[in-house]
DNA sequence: CTGTATCCCGATCGATACTG
DNA sequence: CAGTATCGATCGGGATACAG
């Protein structure tokens, strides 16, 4: 093992599974919903006041496919006014935990991200840049 | 602490992060082209073969936009052929590894989520499979 | 070998209106 | 309150052709 050669091996299925999780969480809500839940159910009002810029429809559609996927549950309360409740499972959880290292490399590193964002477009000598 | 509130409390522009990250790694092909760079530099055309299904112009874009923020190095060796050369960044690998638990939550969890879906389509009270 | 340019299709998503 | 239905704009991204 040299020094040029870094991180763990990896199979050749790793590649589907990278699709498949990003097919989950990799849209624009879903880790929104996830995040806003993993405080506590809510019922449908609440996470669209909660998560600035849904609309109802984005609502609706992501709530559904985390729920066929097992990451949160749906209950009904057939009251009236209709109160529909919302809430992670544990795998929900799990999810939620295994993100978490994600979003504080974010913290960590976004604002580099945006000064080598600023460096690359001063750059002349870069594609798209008109050398 | 009771069962019902799980999780650490979040600030409000959380929700900001947690998009910055999608927009950076929550594409069809960063992910892939972050992961087959962990193993070492690679040229342009190795990247194409390696990662399944990548078009000419989507690995050029992709590459370009993780040259930008950082997460890699072009490194052009001005030969005939053209050599260049792409690599991680320090940073790019602190990527890499603060992606790594979600993907191995994808690998223990993935075959649950299949079954939690068939369920869900199974089920005649669902919405949108007509009651 | 390593790109760039163009076209085009399907998916995504926001806005709006309507319903039990 | 909690949705569903529909429409239209936008965008990702694949195919193809061309170029340094």
């Amino acid at each position: 093992m040299n020094a040029t050669a870094a991180g763990p091996p990896h199979g050749p299925d790793d590649a589907c599974r990278t699709r498949e999780v990003l097919d989950i969480v990799g849209d624009k809500w879903s880790l929104l919903v996830v995040r806003h839940l993993s405080q506590g159910p809510h019922r449908f009002t609440e996470l669209k006041r909660g998560i600035d810029g849904i609309s109802q429809r984005m609502l609706t559609v992501t709530l559904r496919a985390l729920e066929r996927d097992g990451i949160l549950t749906r209950t009904v309360r057939a009251v009236m006014p209709p109160h529909v409740s919302y809430a992670l499972t544990p795998m929900g959880r799990t999810l939620r935990t295994a993100v978490l290292p994600l979003l504080e490399w974010s913290t960590t590193h976004l604002a580099h991200i945006d000064a080598a964002r600023a460096d690359y477009d001063a750059r002349p000598d870069t594609p798209g840049n008109g050398l």
